[in-house]
DNA sequence: TTGAAAGCGATACCAG
DNA sequence: CTGGTATCGCTTTCAA
């Protein structure tokens, strides 16, 4: 092994091949077959090859590897989430992983914080890396890295929110219809004014739970009161606020449906606050841990994150694998869990 | 742009420097020069690069490129975590996203799953791969995988937990006064009877806040009675079972202390059930969301995983950077939260 | 200021 | 079965 001087340099080279093959007395080329598994060697040299592998501590160069395969794949692919941080992305990403390990393939993550700049800085990150493929929950409408990465005919696969430019697939959950059985779930129970709250109306999600609302209304016959719809509450403090303020106006609502679980949270901190919490009906979208232990426990639409990742997973390593069929848009349901916060009835609510 | 046409392989090769050099009429060289911004190319020359660049769609290969480079290094790092969809694993995932990212530094993460062979099979993985180096939280007590990454003269730095090996940095938080701190407040309320419900005894983190725990006692001059000790609670199931043996049996403790954010959840979850919430005092180690929703609210010692991970990560790169130093234990103090649990005194247990 | 040639660590192709 | 040589896409070295 050379050693190099230089500050901010690795100091150690780690053995290559060749050193390999030298000690071994073998040819390169008998080296990579053993280390590939490739027919034909004989046991004797395939012994000798593997003990001069032993003796130097050598470690397949994987990069090196990649940059002359014939396939062109680096083993690699890109996902460009949320946040890590977020259980609801860090659910996808563990998902994800399992599905890239079976197919030996090494997962670069990073997160976009709803910001355009940041999702194409790293989209064009990665496609210098030449990842295979991407996994990405999308921010911008304008897509101009991702665009970039799908002319050079690498698959992308969108999650929890589709894109809007290309062919492409997308892996959904049924906000739409969730949202509309929350709300009807409500209405069974005897609600009859119904308050929305929902995140930044720029996000498909949003757009797309407030659209389910609207829908639920319609289905049970209730009317749509404006006064009691509040989007882009993308802070707790946002949500705090608005859910004091339809508490504070004339004819406050006797049910809410919280359109992400960070607002299904802020709500819940700010009914403790209004000390209403056992008497205003609340349904949020998206499960979140410690649900069942508050107190009412909190009922909601469930996603299945795991699967979600899961399935765009698949989905990605089949396009790999060669299948060209046109994109496709899959949606998986979402499920309703009534935990008791949801069937308070209005008769609770004086 | 060549087209393969085998089914598993990319379809298109995307665009390189020769190409660009061709179509700019100049030597490859030129265009590495314009590239990675060598000084001393005209301003024709460089114009007409960039033109080809933007032509072709070029994007620079940054595997080909670390491959040549003198530094041998591949600007990635590897991130080995229990599991990345834990919320603890996750925050310290995301403070090593920031800081890599300033140095221009992807992350590969994989999840242990606390298991060795998982941790050293991803461990050659990210060799393989010529990670510049390292961040684990490490599981098994031999690190075999760590030690041959270890070899070849890359950083590892360990986070949450120490490594029994080598002189490698660690980035821990202060677990024994946190717990000793806990057991003392308990105390201070007029506890004399405090439970400890620990996780895996084999886990680092877990046994140092054992030893917390028995340090507080005896600060306060209590006695340890073994009954009031439960270890390797590592699932919800045993988390419930123990709290509930320990109410059933004679003489039950009055105060709980939980060694890890997962077994007080399953704690609080029991005591629902038992009807002792309100009852029985509880400190948590480790924060989690939602802790000051709950009712009673949940005092917790609560660690930074942010600050755990950014100082991690930070020592980390001041290796890359040339940092010789012997490898050091740096702790991160906890802090105690009062909300409420921690503070019901033993005269509410009848 | 520019470029030709060698080489990074490996695989592909084709001889023997 | 085994090995030589060209090559992957780029940087380095050195000469023009």
């Amino acid at each position: 092994m050379t050693t190099l001087a230089d500050k901010g340099n690795l100091v150690q080279r780690p053995p290559t091949m060749k050193e390999v093959a030298a000690l071994a007395n073998v040819s390169i080329k008998t080296v990579s077959r053993v280390i590939n598994e490739e027919p034909g060697v004989s046991p004797e040299l395939s012994e000798r090859v593997l003990q001069a592998i032993r003796q130097l501590g050598y470690h397949h160069n994987t990069t090196a590897s990649n940059l002359r395969r014939a396939d062109q794949r680096t083993a690699t692919i890109g996902l460009l989430l949320d946040d890590v941080a977020n259980p609801f992305s860090s659910a996808l990403h563990r998902a994800i992983e399992d599905v890239a390990n079976q197919h030996d393939t090494l997962v670069f993550t990073g997160s976009s914080d709803f910001e355009a700049d940041r999702e194409e800085r790293m989209a064009l990150t990665l496609m210098s890396r030449r990842v295979d493929g991407l996994i990405v929950m999308p921010v911008s409408q304008s897509h101009i890295g991702l665009q970039q990465f799908k002319q050079l005919d690498r698959p992308i696969v969108f999650v929890d929110r589709p894109a809007n430019l290309y062919d492409a697939d997308s892996v959904l959950a049924d906000n739409r219809v969730g949202a509309s059985v929350a709300v009807r779930h409500m209405a069974a129970y005897g609600h009859r004014r119904i308050a929305f709250l929902g995140d930044l109306h720029t996000l498909w999600t949003a757009a797309e739970r407030h659209l389910g609302y609207i829908e639920g209304l319609a289905l049970t016959g209730l009317q749509l009161d404006p006064a009691l719809v509040r989007h882009d509450l993308h802070s707790i403090n946002l949500v705090e606020q608005a859910t004091i303020e339809l508490f504070t106006a004339p004819n406050p609502p006797s049910a809410l449906f919280a359109g992400q679980n960070l607002i299904t949270i802020g709500v819940i901190r700010a009914l403790q606050r209004l000390g209403l919490q056992q008497q205003v009906a609340l349904v949020g979208f998206d499960d979140f841990p410690l649900a069942d232990l508050l107190m009412p426990r909190v009922s909601v639409v469930a996603q299945d994150p795991a699967l979600l990742g899961k399935t765009a997973a698949e989905r990605l390593f089949a396009r790999l694998d060669g299948e060209r069929s046109p994109g496709e848009r899959i949606v998986i349901p979402t499920q309703l869990l009534i935990r008791g916060s949801g069937e308070i009835t209005p008769s609770a609510f004086t």
